[in-house]
DNA sequence: TGCCAAAGTATCATATTAGTAACTGGTAAC
DNA sequence: GTTACCAGTTACTAATATGATACTTTGGCA
C-alpha cells in the first residue's frame, strides 16, 4: 500500500480505483442498510419501504444504483400483483464480511474515542 | 447481524451507529487518500497539497474533520517556519487493515463484474 | 526592501444528495 | 365502485460536498 503520488511509482490510479469502487457501493445513508436488509433474505419493494423510513423515490434510486453496480439482482415475480424481488448477487454477498469488520472497528471506536470525550 | 427494524428486536440504532461512524471517517473523495498518505509516514500540510491535486480549502477542511473524529493528530513543530505535522492516531491506524480489505474486494469486483461488461 | 515559503482563510460558484408530497397504472378484494 | 396494495415516477426544495482563485500572516533570506 503506497501513496504513489508521493513515492513516485506512478500506479496511483490502479491502486485507488478498486477503493473508489467499494466506497461507491457503500456510501450514503441507505446502501449499507439495504444491503444488510436484503442480505438476510430477499425482499420486495414495499417490504423495504416499510422496514426503514425511506421514501419511495430514494428507495427506487438506491435500488437502481445497487443493481447497476452488480450488487443486487431484481426479479419480477409472476403473480397477479406485479411484485418484484431483490436479492444480493455473489459479489454483493462478499460485502457482508466487510460490513462486519466495519461494525468491529466502529464499536472499538465508540469505546476508545467517543466515550472518553464525555 | 440483523435488520432489526424488520425482525423487530428494537436494537437497530446500536447496530447502525458504529457502522455510520466508520462511514463518516472514510467517505468523500479525499479522506481515504489522506489516511493512507499520512499512514505511510507523518506529513506536513503543503506536502499533502503537492502530492494530491487538492485545493488548500478542501485539504484544511478534511484534516480538521479527521482530527475532530480522532483519526489524525496535529502537532505544530517548533522550527522557525511554522510547520505542522499530521500523523495517524492509534484508532486511525486500525483503519489501515480495513482499507486493505477494501482493496481486495475492489480488485475482485473489477475482475468479476466490470470486466465482463465490456 | 522585496521576494519566498509555511499553513492556512475568504469569497464565490457548481454539483451531488436527500428529502417531501403528490401522482400513475395495474390488480384485487369488499 | 370505492378502497387498498403493488412498484414505482415527477416536480420541487434544502442541505451538503467539492471546487477554483485570490488573499493573509509570520518569518527567513538576499
Amino acid at each position: 500500500m503506497t501513496c504513489t503520488k508521493c513515492s513516485g511509482k506512478g500506479d496511483c490510479d490502479s491502486f485507488f480505483l478498486p477503493l473508489d469502487d467499494l466506497l461507491r457501493v457503500l456510501t450514503g445513508k441507505w446502501k449499507m442498510r439495504l444491503i444488510l436488509c436484503i442480505g438476510m433474505e430477499s425482499k420486495r419493494f414495499n417490504e423495504m419501504k416499510r422496514c426503514h423510513e425511506i421514501s419511495p423515490r430514494i428507495l427506487s434510486k438506491e435500488l437502481k444504483e445497487l443493481e447497476m453496480y452488480g450488487i443486487i439482482s431484481r426479479t419480477e415475480v409472476n403473480d397477479s400483483l406485479k411484485t418484484v424481488n431483490y436479492a444480493l448477487t455473489d459479489i454483493g454477498t462478499e460485502l457482508i464480511p466487510i460490513i462486519v469488520q466495519f461494525q468491529k472497528w466502529g464499536r472499538d471506536y465508540r469505546q476508545k474515542f467517543l466515550l472518553q470525550m464525555k
